[in-house]
DNA sequence: ACGTCGATCTCGAAC
DNA sequence: GTTCGAGGTCGACGT
């Protein structure tokens, strides 16, 4: 196997502007290092003094200019944009624009240390492993992970403007619980969204409801708020529902293999 | 000069592994094309089945994995990483981790295309020509921008929980006004985020409040929305901020040189 | 350190 | 197509 077609160290700017043709042509993956300067006219507009950086340029036209620290692109080009190379006398300008909404990014080399061009295909599947909904469906499996005796009643009920509740259920008293499920730590944000659920619900609803909020913390400067609604929180590990939904895959595989 | 120092085409695992460990030590670029599989656990927990993707190991230990496609990267790690390289029998497995939060990314190459390492110097300055912030100093500097007779009263008045506004101001009538400014369109968010500024301003002041949303355009599912609010909208183009911060900038600029 | 808000946010799902 | 909400959001700024 061989994903990559084509490496130059230090090449001429006729010689990487040959390269950049074919690949764009041919839809390929293209990497770059060198001294270039940008500019970026569209959404907004910005402008990028010389210095040495690492530019990619996707099998899909998206487009991405790296410096040499940082998590994010300093700039870049979501997929589908039109390549354009143009050789000017000293330097290589490599132009990427797109329209909807009509943008573009102009990379100007004054030198280049290494271009490469490639194919790679890529079919791994990425899994995130516990999402809110996986969480959502641990509890609706396992009711018990939140409350003994809790019965879930639906999975999700609509409230019109005041959005969904992630599960309504009932509790060994016949109260009607409404459940807000955070992966992560839940901060005020999600208090306040439980509490406009319920106000919208009693305004409906004559009878007794209590307001849980699920999530493996709750923050701390929510914990006020949280009291004053008369609101519940309810810790719960994503590892746990993990670990519902692991045994239940398992039931279902031995239940398919009896 | 010479950014990129090493290049390994198709090089044995041992040998990138070699290279490896030297540019970590030295906190050196590191470029990676080949086969690999990514697992993370950290806020959240994740997998990436075998594919052929980029790996961008930078010069402050942020970490990028691209897939062939996409703006996003598939796994990353955000600077300050501690770097480890480990030879097992078939694979190369770089890990990369940090604490607060304590996270870990671990990549497992079965086959490397491309390692390449580098020390790139950047020192080019980027700006954004004209972002929200800069709106609202243009406007704060020439309120006829919005209105004419317009007085701006201070930059940003505390509204407690409901956030901040973005100017407030007095008209010719002696009418309150308050400014929401947006550099794109405006959508409801901010129709609505301006009604919420009212209404708590509204229950404090016992005197006549105008609400102007003030953007380049407003999107015309939201017009119904202002209408029925009795909130207005003011078209304020980019570009003339830009130029009253241009000529402000030279007003300074020929200040300072007479 | 924590909380809030903007972003050329990006991305996906729902409508 | 548009709108809405989430993100391992990131990054900047204020407290």
């Amino acid at each position: 196997m061989c994903v990559v077609l084509s490496v130059k160290i230090n090449p001429t700017l006729a010689d990487a502007a040959e390269t950049l043709e074919q690949a764009f042509r041919r839809r390929r993956l293209v990497l770059l290092v060198g001294s270039c300067r940008v500019d970026y006219e569209g959404r907004a507009a910005s402008t990028l003094e010389w210095g040495e950086r690492i530019t990619m340029i996707k099998q899909d036209g998206s487009v991405l200019v790296h410096r040499p620290t940082g998590y994010e692109p300093v700039n870049w080009q979501p997929p589908k944009c039109m390549m354009r190379v143009k050789l000017e006398d000293g330097s290589l300008v490599v132009n990427a624009a797109r329209q909807e909404p009509r943008e573009a990014v102009s990379i100007e080399f004054k030198e280049i240390s290494l271009a490469t061009t490639g194919e790679l295909t890529d079919n791994g599947e990425f899994a995130l492993h516990v999402t809110e909904e996986q969480m959502k469906q641990a509890v609706l499996i396992a009711p018990g992970l939140v409350e003994a005796g809790l019965k879930p009643l639906q999975q999700e009920k609509s409230l019109g403007e005041a959005g969904f509740t992630d599960i309504v259920a009932e509790d060994n008293n016949g109260n009607l619980v409404i459940v807000e499920l955070k992966r992560v730590q839940a901060s005020k944000d999600a208090v306040m969204q439980l509490q406009r659920y319920l106000d919208t619900l009693r305004e409906r609803i004559d009878r007794p409801i209590r307001g849980l909020v699920v999530a493996p913390e709750l923050r701390k400067n929510a914990q006020p708020l949280l009291a004053s609604l008369k609101l519940e929180f309810v810790r719960l590990a994503p590892e746990k529902c993990f670990k519902v939904l692991k045994s239940q895959k398992d039931a279902k595989l031995s239940q398919f293999l009896s």
